[in-house]
DNA sequence: AAACTGTGCAACCGCTCGGAC
DNA sequence: CGTCCGAGCGGTTGCACAGTT
């Protein structure tokens, strides 16, 4: 037997909320409290799942909410927490009030992301060509998983990669993204020569797993960052392996 | 003025976690 | 201990709008 869906999908409202919704949400909310989403919208008479009515309350409707105008301040404080808790936007919005995860992963891959990128190519115009990283959606798929980091988190590089490389089982999975995603696979000295890396990180890395491609390494940089591995993450990303 | 392109953001989807049983 | 289920999280999508040609 399958999972049961989050909700009866069929007959409910998608998409954008009207004002009645809104006015319905917040009118039941506030009368009964949050909590018990799944049978929510039923008995606050809404044609909607029980998600995306926690998705309204928790970003759009609380009362505590600051809505647009990131501050420079604002802004400073998000790339610090991005640079240690990596994409921990829950736990990114828990230190900025009145800003919610959505509203800081949007600001993050709209604005911030782009800056970054943008400084951080500025201090390697040398190296043009190196970053053959493929898309967002395909190194997101070889990240630790969630759990992984909860569990490893501020564990030793050895033994996150020691689990990773049990996961993996030597087996890599088959088909044509795999090959696609090895493509453009680069020695040791090319990755020390084309991205800011620690050699000894690197190293590491390609020692567990073998050959690997760029697009592996910055993903998994991006995964270790909320480790706390790193003494150092800078505004542009660049990172520095802690006394392990 | 219309068509096209880029951008920002609201909302959805799929997965994981953790508590209850 | 295993299963189920509600809740929460992060990644991704799709639409509205602004800017450009």
């Amino acid at each position: 037997m399958g999972r049961a869906p989050c909700c009866e999908k069929i007959g409910l409202k998608k998409g954008r909320w009207t004002t009645e919704e809104d006015q319905l949400l917040t009118k039941y909310i506030k009368a009964n409290g949050e909590g018990s989403w799944r049978s929510l919208p039923k008995k606050a008479g809404l044609l909607r799942c029980g998600k995306s009515c926690r998705l309204r309350w928790i970003n759009y409707l609380k009362e505590d909410l600051k809505r647009g105008n990131i501050s420079i301040e604002e802004e400073e404080t998000i790339l610090k927490l991005r640079a240690t808790f990596g994409n921990r936007w829950s736990l990114m919005a828990g230190h900025l009030p009145g800003r919610t995860d959505n509203e800081i992963k949007n600001y993050w891959n709209s604005h911030l992301s782009k800056k970054v990128r943008v400084e951080k190519s500025e201090k390697h115009t040398s190296e043009p060509e190196r970053r053959k990283i493929s898309s967002p959606r395909k190194a997101a798929k070889k990240k630790i998983t969630r759990k992984a980091m909860s569990k490893n988190g501020g564990q030793q590089v050895d033994e996150v990669l020691a689990k990773k490389g049990k996961e993996e089982g030597g087996g890599k999975e088959a088909g044509g993204e795999e090959e696609e995603l090895n493509a453009g696979v680069v020695s040791l000295e090319e990755i020390e020569k084309s991205v800011d890396w620690d050699l000894e990180m690197a190293s590491r890395i390609t020692e567990e797993w073998g050959e690997v491609s760029q697009w592996e390494l910055e993903s998994e940089r991006d995964a270790f960052e909320g480790f706390g591995v790193f003494k150092d993450v800078d505004l542009w990303g660049n990172w520095a392996l802690s006394d392990l």
